[in-house]
DNA sequence: TAATTATATTAACACTATTAATATTTTAGA
DNA sequence: TCTAAAATATTAATAGTGTTAATATAATTA
């Protein structure tokens, strides 16, 4: 009973890790159901042994991209102090892992959920406050020390989520700014405005 | 040579309407070459004597939308007095015209580039500063009569710029908020925020 | 070893875009 | 008006896409 688990666990990591690979790399209009088998070594139709759909594939890669990007952002903002010194950070590095993986960004905020998930699957649907998730120690932190009122935490916050997003869309999907210079340059500008940091 | 071109022309705005339909309606995923030429009453090969391609046809799109879309928001926002009021209305017209077409918005700032125009296309490329043009007159009024420096109108028109999008985004792809009414209250409340307004 | 079960593969269907070859219609000249 | 040429529209075909059913192969159990 186990051993057959874990072996169907290991072949579905296998297609998990070929669409990854071509969601870092191509993106998700590279992903089909032939790609993908090609990549993981099988036929395409034993996909449909291991996963209900496509779709169904695409959503694990989501939960998978959602760790990655959390010890991303970890890893690089790490040596902040922490308060709003910090949440600059983190939203910067977040920036930078979306930057870095376009295809990731597609596949967490533009894709219709309807063409990622079959059903209403939660992690998708709790996306829209990843920033805020990745955020909240550092949001207590400046609670708790004065640094920020709840109310000044409430404002900042969804205006640092929309803002983002915003800057992310424009600059990954309408290439607006021209640069990768002038980005970080807009990014930083518009997080200390919302922060009133400097 | 003339007459040739009316017709050409007429034909080709048969094709069109057909696909601006499909585009309001059911959205860009829905906009196939036989779709759009079952509609528009032609075989799906004739849209090629018309069209370079499925994009070309889809750009053509593009164009006529921004025109419509700047047409709603002339006849939301006319009433309101100038100034930073009427910045306020525009900002929510444009947005009401994309929760009413979100196959348009859809369009306008997800799609990738290279899925609606082949070659640079100046008007998909000059999208992403398409609120800030509708605001432009109203912007200038402004700072004519001193409500704003010309360093506010460039802090608030491009924070207004992302938020709007980061906004629009979240409601439209991800369901959040979940209700019409919350997404009203939000955007409000920031618009607000922004413009300093109450 | 034989029968059963689990897994993988090929074949097929219904879609998609696009191109080439063919059929039809329209236009121009005699 | 009739014919030849040009313009336009259509069908057929190719190469993709997702998905399912039937078939073949491998592994397991009696």
């Amino acid at each position: 009973m186990d051993k057959k688990e874990i072996q169907e666990l290991r072949i579905k990591s296998y297609f998990i890790e070929a669409a990854k690979e071509i969601l870092k790399g191509e993106g998700l209009r590279s992903v089909s159901v032939r790609n993908v088998a090609d990549r993981a070594g099988y036929s395409y139709a034993t996909l449909y042994n291991y996963f209900k759909d496509i779709k169904d594939l695409i959503f694990e890669c989501v939960k998978d991209f959602q760790e990655e990007c959390r010890i991303a952002v970890q890893k690089d903002s790490k040596k902040s102090e922490q308060g709003l010194t910090k949440i600059k950070s983190i939203t910067q590095a977040y920036m930078k892992f979306f930057i870095q993986y376009p295809g990731i960004f597609e596949l967490f905020y533009l894709e219709k959920t309807s063409d990622i998930a079959s059903k209403r699957q939660p992690t998708i649907e709790v996306i829209y406050s990843f920033l805020d998730r990745l955020c909240e120690e550092e949001w207590n932190y400046s609670i708790e020390n004065k640094l920020v009122s709840e109310k000044q935490k409430a404002k900042m916050s969804s205006e640092l989520r929309y803002i983002v997003l915003g800057i992310l869309v424009l600059y990954l999907s309408r290439k607006h700014p021209a640069s990768y210079k002038e980005f970080i340059a807009i990014s930083e500008e518009q997080i200390n405005n919302i922060l009133g940091l400097s």
